[in-house]
DNA sequence: GTATCGTATATGAATTTTCGTATGTGTCAA
DNA sequence: TTGACACATACGAAAATTCATATACGATAC
């Protein structure tokens, strides 16, 4: 019966979303995750040339909402856009994102694609 | 050449729109704007239960944003979600209306239909 | 064990946002 | 012109958010 379902069980307030999504950290952070996939906390700190606090604190919000997945594996940890998300709310995510890729532009320059961390 | 151009001339920063979102007032005003085309001010103090000055002052928010219009008809003021908007912000305010219909049903069910105001 | 690295959290200060109250502006009717 | 009504804005107080700094935690290397 439930064969092929999408996995979409974080329930989600648009009030809660659109405060996740309301603060300059967070809002590249999410960007960056539709275009990278997965991105540690030394890749953002890197990206946005941010303290770690700073984004580690961003990170800790969006997880509460359930809006990114975290990862540990060895001495990083891995973040990721939640993919139980409800449709709608990755809908708003990706549109966004996709429609004003320049607002991240300059952070994706500072990613080094040699995974190096 | 510019026949049939949909009217797409504010230009809008992803977070000024979140910015604008993340608020419960903003949000269901912008979410009822969705479902009702035009509101006055009282209408939206009857619907959402709030003072006068309150709701004045996240509709002032919400024009300095270019998110809705107003037009003056006699003593009463007109607000519409702006059709000059950018597309990708259009849907994402219609997306997350269509997807959270319960966010505002208690505030339509108070609206008067009488349009007596 | 100890040291180090990557990440998380606690604390209080600073900033931003929101709010109630009072008052100002614009329109219409008499 | 006066009054009443719909709406807008100014002001300071209260609440929420953000931040830098210091410190704690978890994993690896030695």
């Amino acid at each position: 019966m439930t064969a092929a379902t999408s996995t979409s069980c974080v329930s989600l307030s648009p009030l809660s979303l659109f405060k996740c999504l309301a603060e300059e950290t967070r809002l590249k952070t999410l960007f960056m995750l539709c275009v990278k996939d997965e991105l540690c906390v030394c890749d953002l700190t890197d990206a946005l040339n941010l303290s770690q606090p700073k984004i580690s604190r961003h990170l800790a919000d969006l997880r509460k909402c359930g809006l990114v997945t975290d990862d540990r594996r060895g001495k990083w940890v891995y973040y990721r856009l939640n993919p139980a998300l409800p449709a709608w709310a990755k809908e708003v995510i990706h549109l966004s994102a996709t429609n004003n890729a320049g607002y991240i532009s300059d952070a994706l320059n500072n990613l080094k694609y040699d995974a190096g961390c």
